[in-house]
DNA sequence: ATGAAAGCGCTAACAA
DNA sequence: TTGTTAGCGCTTTCAT
């Protein structure tokens, strides 16, 4: 490998101005400087950046801690963040949590071991809060994204999961809907349980009853398997009237195991029963549209992540904690249509 | 920060002695590992990988360098690759170069400062070999995924792109296309080459001519803007006996971009025109299986190229070059047809 | 404008 | 079994 040494060698000059070469100092002259670069041009010279992380103590890398990159909403975060780090000077190592809080414990071992300079997570659950308590031991900037948790102090940057919800529940019971199911993420991730509130409230404002059985949970892990269409099949299956002719499912994967669940039970959406989500599903939006969907936007989020996370890092302005929540826009789709309600609301005639 | 010091101070031994225990190293007393251990635990002290990597001249990181995340394809390749990094304790620094060379070397730069101890690379195009060179010349191992370039020397995992062609246009001749349009990648691109060799020699096997004006290409940095839409126009508006019945779309891009443009001009797949491609079209495959695809195991081909760049990185039997390449699964489903054809085959009655 | 010395946190090599 | 010394590649500090 060659250092600074063998630069500083060929260039006839000592190591130190060789390091003042490489990190554009004045008080140079520019016949000692050429001298350099030429030698280093030369020899192919790159600066070892372990050893200017031991000096500096910092490493010019961000951690990105996400559940899992394959799902088109995480990779669109990772696309915008990891742009965002590029293009200040930094390197993103990742990584994927798949949800589970062991994986996540082993991923910032890796992240405090590798001395990152930040960290932008969407944690697994609200436990994540005493993982996110050893990068503050470290004086590592943390910020999260799509999911808070309560008692966290710190930037954060969501998508508005409660209004997000508001409309599209209300935009079902505008066409009618009266009975609608919701099929869940877990409770103890902060999305799922803004998704709720706001299906709740909303049917309450609409003077429409609350059901708990209209109410399920999917463990994310769990969504490959037939956990959606035992839920699904359940919900077809109970009496006429009880019925759900919609059903809200948390995000988009589950509304693609709700899409599976009823074909194969026979029914279509949204003749038999419309379906909502949150996030868009991609890529067949681009030629056909079919979804009705809250679509966050990803992209921009994990941008804003990485900005607010660099200007901690960098010390900038170490304003108050920045909270930011983007309204997701909706999109009224073929997924759901206009039924005839087959109850009045309390108070219609 | 805290150091090996520290906790030699608190546990009164050496710094050396420390570094045993963290280390794993034999010949330490019981009751002097528990000291240190005990030490460590109360002041949270976690190992520089820096001032590890200076010594030992590895980072245990690996660099992840793909043209664009948050395509499914190489989300998935990613979500391959870094599970298999981790499960052998390397770490995996991402980027995304949008096929874009000059994007590229930049990424190159930051893996040979990172000093990763290997690369995992799907290069833009051909040029790239040059840039492969300085790792060589830094003697950091390469290994080529999905992307072949001539005159490489070393490891690659490849899907099978010209048994893949070779099937798709078979699937099209035998539905009785014999008028069928090829949409390629830049052929500065191996899978666009191959896509397109295997498209000619099914024609000529089949006796079926080859037209020029059949064949197109698209640049992938433009696909979003109107590059399919004038290709596809043009080629419906071509004489009624020359308008292609069927279009080979070269990636599931392409064939969404394809779609949407066949959409916009009135027509529909596969009634007017069938359409196949490379690449499964995720995540409505799971619940409207609808595109004829060609569709390569990118996580298996992630995880392989993890796998040989790991066993040159750690030198065990440093074999010769290792070729893998990947037979694509085809998938017949609803976005082609069997078709009167319009004229016979050359030596058919 | 340039150089020498010291040290960042750790470990290899040797010593005790 | 444990400790001492030196040095990985670089930069900070202080000379010159």
């Amino acid at each position: 490998m060659v250092t600074i040494y063998d630069i500083a060698k060929k260039a006839n000059v000592s190591p130190m101005t060789v390091s003042r070469v490489i990190n554009n100092a004045p008080n140079i002259r520019n016949k000692t400087r050429e001298k350099v670069e030429i030698a280093i041009k030369e020899l192919g010279y790159i600066p070892n950046s372990a050893a200017r992380s031991l000096i500096s103590n910092q490493t010019k890398t961000l951690g990105l801690i996400l559940t899992d990159i394959s799902n088109p909403f995480f990779s669109k975060i990772a696309r915008g963040a990891e742009d965002a780090a590029v293009q200040m000077g930094y390197r993103v190592l990742m990584s994927n949590t798949d949800e589970d809080s062991e994986k996540e414990i082993n991923y910032i071992d890796m992240m405090l071991s590798a001395r990152v300079d930040g960290v932008l997570i969407a944690p697994t659950s609200d436990k994540t809060l005493e993982q996110i308590e050893r990068f503050k031991r470290h004086h590592i900037p943390v910020v999260l994204i799509d999911r808070l948790i309560e008692g966290f102090t710190g930037d954060y940057v969501l998508g508005d999961s409660y209004e997000g919800s508001r409309k599209l529940v209300e935009h079902l019971i505008d066409n009618g809907h009266h009975n609608i199911a919701l099929i869940n993420g877990p409770s103890n991730v902060s999305t799922a349980r803004e998704r709720k509130r706001g299906y709740i409230e909303t049917l309450k404002l609409n003077d429409l009853p609350v059901y708990e059985h209209y109410i399920s949970e999917i463990d994310y892990r769990n969504i490959e398997e037939d956990s959606a269409k035992i839920i699904v099949d359940r919900l077809i299956r109970s009496e006429p009237e009880k019925r759900p002719t919609a059903i809200f499912a948390a995000n988009n994967f589950i509304a693609i195991s709700v899409m599976k669940a009823v074909k194969e039970l026979g029914l279509q959406v949204p003749k038999d029963i419309s379906v909502v989500c949150f996030d868009e599903v991609e890529p067949v939006v681009y030629f056909d549209p079919f979804f009705t969907v809250a679509a966050q936007p990803a992209n921009e989020m994990g941008k804003i992540g990485i900005q607010f996370l660099m200007e901690r890092v960098e010390q900038k302005q170490v304003i108050s904690q920045r909270k930011v929540v983007l309204p997701p826009d909706i999109h009224i789709r073929k997924s759901t249509r206009k039924i005839n309600s087959r109850f009045s609301r309390k108070g219609e005639t």
